[in-house]
DNA sequence: ATAAAATGTAAACACTGTAAACAAATTAAA
DNA sequence: TTTAATTTGTTTACAGTGTTTACATTTTAT
């Protein structure tokens, strides 16, 4: 059924109240996000905008969802332009692409993976967008693993029963991967999100200057080495 | 010389000034300090704090100071409950304790390596204390290099050339450590602020449960196969 | 005793998010 | 087509924030 015209104008609305938000968050932060600035550079008045989103939480939920989506879009293209047996190649694209996206859009990354912002409780509302770029990585290193492509030692070290059978129970629950395949990709996870929030913040300008993507790059390739990827 | 009576008073108040943000941080979150509810709370006005500190950022910049001194003291005492010639030991002391004063004071984990708060311009003042706790990390890594403890293959991956140059202007400017030193500190900092800071946020839960000291300790044990660590 | 310095308060300004009451415009129903 | 209902926006107001200014008070030094 066709939208009425009431229903496009208030998308419309919507849209605009949100590349408002992103536009100020990508000046001074999105911690600074303030509805009444917002209200001011669209030409209304602040109450107005409680017709489209019942307190200032929901609008960052909103934007917290959008941010989510574009980030997995953005693995899930980089994943897309190897071939699918192409695992080594497949790793290295989203890997490089989680930490170009956030040196690309330094606001939204802090955004969604930094401090909550003031008093903002996280809504349930984001964690499908939020697993979603999680199942990125967690499919390539599982198709990967499938495929008999994970070799390394250190992914036969032991693990310690209490944290394979977390791994187990989380299987049960509905989770399509083995224990070693989640612990891989939670442990990449971190790395990843490591240098790149470490590098957001400016702790590495001081140490490593322009040469931050070529650490980031050296760390990738350490990471494939150690978990024996091919 | 002793201390007139007055700065006696003035400490007192400036300590008791940081105790309530503390307190108020740790209930409410870092990001909601509010200087009229500091100054409610110890019973007087909001003004009368503009003659301990120039404005709210000075105060925030304060308790970086003192957080980052606080972790790097926990730093250090992790690494000197290890015999000095202990360098593996010493190394799994200090990562264990990175993560496990994060966990131990969430907010101030947060507050130190998080957002920065609304319109919080990072002070250059905190740089000696920020790096204090780095140079833990690197000074242990750069002993056990030092007395050739470091082995792993992955060392010994070919390093960039222009990472490799970076590394080795910093030496020139004072930085006491070789490149595979300064690398080194630099990856497992990303490593373990990665997993800290995702389980802060709340990332990990879903995934790990309660086992998420477990996973960081196998991850610690990974990283020192990795570098051949002994 | 007097001057100076330090410390606090009261009032005010410019912001913020949010609620209530009301007016205008748009859509749906009679 | 007239009437009623819904939606959208404004105006006004309240409580909160950081901060400045002017003033009073206490403490120290001369």
């Amino acid at each position: 059924m066709a939208q009425t015209r009431r229903e496009r104008i208030r998308e419309a609305t919507i849209d605009e109240i949100k590349s408002t938000a992103w536009k100020q968050a990508g000046e001074q932060g999105a911690a600074a996000l303030s509805l009444r600035a917002i209200a001011r550079e669209m030409g209304m008045t602040a109450p107005g905008l409680y017709r489209y989103y019942p307190d200032r939480d929901a609008l960052v939920t909103a934007l917290l969802i959008d941010a989510f989506d574009s980030f997995s879009a953005a693995l899930e293209a980089a994943r897309d332009a190897c071939a699918a047996d192409d695992h080594l190649g497949r790793f290295r694209a989203i890997s490089k692409a989680y930490f170009g996206w956030g040196a690309a859009h330094p606001q939204r990354y802090i955004f969604l993976f930094g401090t909550p912002i003031t008093g903002y409780q996280l809504s349930q509302e984001v964690a499908p967008s939020a697993q979603r770029s999680f199942l990125v990585l967690q499919g390539v290193i599982g198709e990967a693993h499938a495929a008999g492509k994970i070799t390394g030692e250190l992914t036969s070290l032991k693990m310690p029963t209490s944290l394979k059978s977390q791994y187990e129970a989380l299987r049960k629950m509905g989770m399509p991967y083995t224990p070693v395949v989640t612990h891989v990709a939670l442990s990449v996870w971190g790395m990843v999100h490591g240098v790149t929030s470490l590098f957001l913040y400016g702790y590495f300008t001081g140490f490593l200057g322009e040469q931050v993507g070529t650490f980031v790059d050296f760390e990738i390739e350490k990471t494939i080495r150690a978990f024996g990827l091919a």
